[in-house]
DNA sequence: ATTGAAAATGATAGCGCTAACATTTGTCAA
DNA sequence: TTGACAAATGTTAGCGCTATCATTTTCAAT
């Protein structure tokens, strides 16, 4: 029928069979069955979402983004949760492809050997989140946490902090890679030791920021400043810290990484590494719909970049 | 083809024509298209979310549980964010109907009343989370919010505060049960005063805790203790009490809602109504899924129950 | 061996839509 | 008025699966 244009390019169709259409519609309340439109077409509105945890406050927001950009459009998100496990991942690429999705969003570069070559084969658009580096599968929107954390890094010794320590948990690729460029900073200005980092798998929380503090400071009491992962483990460390009686800033530098709302609220407000997540979430959506509809991303990797925002808990001798 | 029925139900098959059917499907790469499965079937293997919102740890939680559940069974979660309007969830409700989905969850007992027409029409099935109540749609699971908050505000009365007060954002259905939990408590108390209710529509968030209780001291100054409506709100009340010098809990107690983890870890920690996010997202998707296979649940209706867990916040005088 | 019933397998139609093409209608210049 | 062309609408087949019923095979009891 024409019925099925009018509903899907209204163009195509003149205004008065769109009037009938649309009245009969309403009178019958006829909607579409998306499966019989999925079968029929070979393809779907669905875009997949595949992120490592649906409850780390970072990919949260990340989900914001899409889902409010998704909104009112005609795109449905279908959202994956990998749990951190590169084999989870495979399988919700293979489930997620096997609906013929219109598009992909994946988090970060350490796919599987499998997941790519699916990744390489699939015939739907990618955008790759949470990072950016070379060669992507298709498109890319992150930063690099390589050089946010050296950013951070390089924030803390210009305060004047001079042993700094680095606190960890849930070792994912992209903490991996703050690591390193902690490590990397730190070791250019002569004032790294490994004995000043400590991490854990396991996963990350308020709780475990206290108990990492604690270890850092029973193997190296000279720390006078640690960058943490995330803020969580910051929040942890601040609380530590103040439970312990040791000054921050003054004692202790105290520097977090997402920058999530909480960390300028804190007493002293901390100093944290701003990420742009929402905008993450957004553009992402945003690039992947706009090729779908034709419209090539000028660039296919989009740096998003970072802040350091300085506050009180890195502020020793009025800086910051 | 006998395929088809080897893939779904391989009791009715025979184990030779069985592997037989493995082989030549492992072979092919073959993957079946849920399109057409759900078009000659008239169902899909889709379970609805609906929840208000993505980032709220209260949420995320519950999302965990439902997909840690959902995971490597055979049904498809399909998340949507209503975003506290009940518009949204009415116009997500019309979306996720017309995929003939196997089941839908919704949030809270507050649907619009079109929405209520839509639910109760729909042939899929259907479990509450949140709250719990009279009259499910289906089936729920949930604890009552009048009464944990009740049971936060004689906690406090027991601890010694006389002139307690009460701080929330975004007064969706549920922070208004906890309200009057609270006021009905306080009342009966003798200890109720509507100028130490001090409430926004603003979405929740630390900051905000600190600016709640900013204007409730300035409204009201003798208020020696406060129920938050949530934990972001009690974590920065207990700052903005620290920033002034207000000693927690001696001048003043705080109590939060939901007792997210960090609870635990502020300084000192934080008295909190814990809540059981994970398993009301596990247990809904179980009962969903439960009678889905036919096993009807003993109760269609389920309350989780709450727990104050009292700590230092409110422990005044030695006690909690 | 024969029978009957159960188990296993096969054949057929159709789920509701869209792509591709065929036909009709409308519009305008010659 | 006519023809040429574009716009609008109609026709047809088929997407890949499942429900239903028809047929064949299996196998135990007689």
């Amino acid at each position: 029928m024409t019925v099925s244009r009018a509903l899907r390019d209204p163009d195509k169709v003149s205004a008065k069979t769109q009037t009938k259409i649309r009245e009969v519609v309403d009178r019958l309340g006829y909607v579409p069955d998306p499966a019989a439109s999925a079968l029929a077409a070979g393809k779907t509105n669905v875009i997949g979402v595949i992120v490592p945890s649906v409850t780390n406050n970072v990919f949260s927001d990340v989900m914001r983004g899409i889902y409010e950009a998704a909104e009112a459009s005609k795109w449905q998100i279908q959202l994956g949760n990998s749990r951190y496990s590169p084999l989870e991942e495979e399988s919700l690429v293979r489930t997620f492809l096997s609906q013929r999705p219109a598009g992909l969003v994946l988090s970060g570069l350490d796919q599987s050997e499998d997941t790519a070559r699916l990744l390489e084969q699939a015939d739907c658009r990618i955008v790759q989140i949470m990072e950016c580096g070379p060669a992507p599968y298709d498109m890319m929107v992150g930063f690099s946490h390589v050089e946010a954390s050296a950013a951070a890094t390089r924030h803390l010794l210009a305060a004047g902090y001079r042993r700094p320590g680095y606190i960890a948990a849930r070792l994912d690729p992209r903490s991996q890679r703050r690591l390193a460029g902690f490590r990397g900073e730190a070791e250019k200005a002569g004032v790294f030791d490994a004995g000043r980092i400590v991490t854990t798998p396991r996963p990350s929380t308020v709780t475990l920021g206290c108990e990492l503090v604690a270890d850092l400071l029973s193997k190296a009491p000279e720390t006078d400043a640690i960058l943490c992962n995330n803020d969580d483990l910051a929040l942890g460390a601040l609380f530590e810290c103040q439970r312990r009686g040791i000054r921050v800033p003054d004692q202790m530098g105290i520097c977090g990484f997402n920058d999530l709302e909480m960390m300028a609220a804190a007493n002293p407000p901390i100093t944290s590494v701003r990420t742009f997540r929402l905008a993450m979430g957004r553009d992402a959506f945003r690039m992947l719909t706009g090729a779908l509809a034709g419209i090539e991303p000028e660039q296919p990797v989009v740096d998003l970049g970072y802040e350091v925002v300085a506050r009180g808990s890195t502020a020793r001798n009025g800086q910051g």
